[in-house]
DNA sequence: TTGAATACTGTACAGATTTACAGTATAGTT
DNA sequence: AACTATACTGTAAATCTGTACAGTATTCAA
């Protein structure tokens, strides 16, 4: 546990926080001198000093605007705190399976996928087979072109269709996952096709 | 539209940037001088002009670490940008896939299940029939009961199953989605049991 | 009652920093 | 050919800034 401010170290405080976050800069000790209505600067530094001595600042020497606020009163400002949800690994026996120590990383889409990613939501039973359900999100690496036998996002004349997908000379040839469904063939000189990305990631949210 | 930047000059926009992203402080001239290699303050000064005068920067008359960048250049860093990856929706014939105006909201797990949920990552072939495959991960909301007939993570004995579960007396079935599986019997006077939570949600990387 | 931490004033200075002014040179525009 | 913008060097003054040192006063614990 970290030693507790003062009030007066704490207003201090409050106020380069402030500072950092409304103006996005970081005051000197003259321009919280002057905030406080202190006549000197030694009173800031004084304060600092204590401050810094607490754990909740460092300074960069000899720098201008040199406070540093230590990582972990950057709520959400700055320092983001871990993304995503946790991740819980194998329990120990008969350990609470929320214990921190089972947690192996953390699951969040914006980390796992980058920017060049994007999720559509599938409509119909076609790639059943291959765990991609009616109401799933797919989630998108954008890329023009996949290798033949795996599943992508199809665009055919500004129609978007998940399938996996067989180029073969001049024709595409759209597999379906699902027994009840026969491969579409699509002629390339006569309809618009391409690649929109491959499918990377699917998405499933349970209700019930 | 805002007057373009010079190569030069967006380098040196891009170091102010990146010294806020990485370090949290604007640099002084001098800093940027050294950065790149400038005999003279000057050289950075005239750059800092041309920047200003193009709306990019302003600048606080007098402070030191003075240079305020412009609003509409904190992408991530103060203003946060909407999180999570875009869903896409229908495309209108002919229209690109990538489309801002087909942006039918963003998909992320630390929006899209809350505070109370974790990920688990599943082993095992005995829910496959509910969707659930070797290794996806299950998220998991937390709570001690649920209905019937709902997929949870059951935790017997300290070990963690994802099943079904059926709950009737001093028993509980934990009922497998694979028909080469059969239902597991849990003697609640024998064993250790209890609820982990429901799952609400599956998610697949795919690889290859 | 001695000491340490807090909470200030006041002064001073070295070095950091912005800003200004005087140049040089090149490239593109009018 | 004159003008403007870009891209620098060099110098120097004005002011900003951190840091140090010398005090004063109060409070609280040992």
């Amino acid at each position: 546990m970290m030693k507790p401010l003062t009030s007066k170290q704490q207003e201090i405080f409050d106020f380069i926080l402030d500072c950092i976050k409304n103006e996005n800069y970081t005051p000197t000790m003259r321009e919280i001198a002057e905030q406080f209505g202190f006549k000197s600067v030694n009173s800031v530094n004084d304060h600092l000093t204590a401050i810094e001595r607490k754990g909740y600042v460092s300074r960069r020497h000899g720098a201008s605007r040199g406070i540093v606020v230590s990582d972990e009163f950057f709520d959400g400002t700055d320092s983001e705190d871990e993304p995503g949800i946790p991740i819980l690994g194998k329990t120990a026996a008969g350990a609470p399976i929320t214990a921190i120590e089972n947690v192996e990383g953390r699951l969040e889409l914006s980390e796992l996928y980058g920017e060049e990613h994007f999720a559509l939501r599938v409509e119909g039973q076609s790639m059943i087979d291959a765990g991609i359900w009616d109401g799933d999100y797919v989630i998108v690496r954008q890329q023009p072109r996949v290798e033949n036998g795996q599943i992508a996002v199809a665009v055919v004349d500004g129609e978007a269709t998940v399938k996996r997908i067989n180029l073969k000379g001049g024709e595409v040839e759209l597999i379906p996952e699902n027994e009840n469904y026969r491969p579409i063939l699509v002629d390339l000189s006569v309809s618009e096709f391409y690649i929109a990305g491959k499918v990377v990631g699917v998405h499933r949210v349970i209700r019930s």
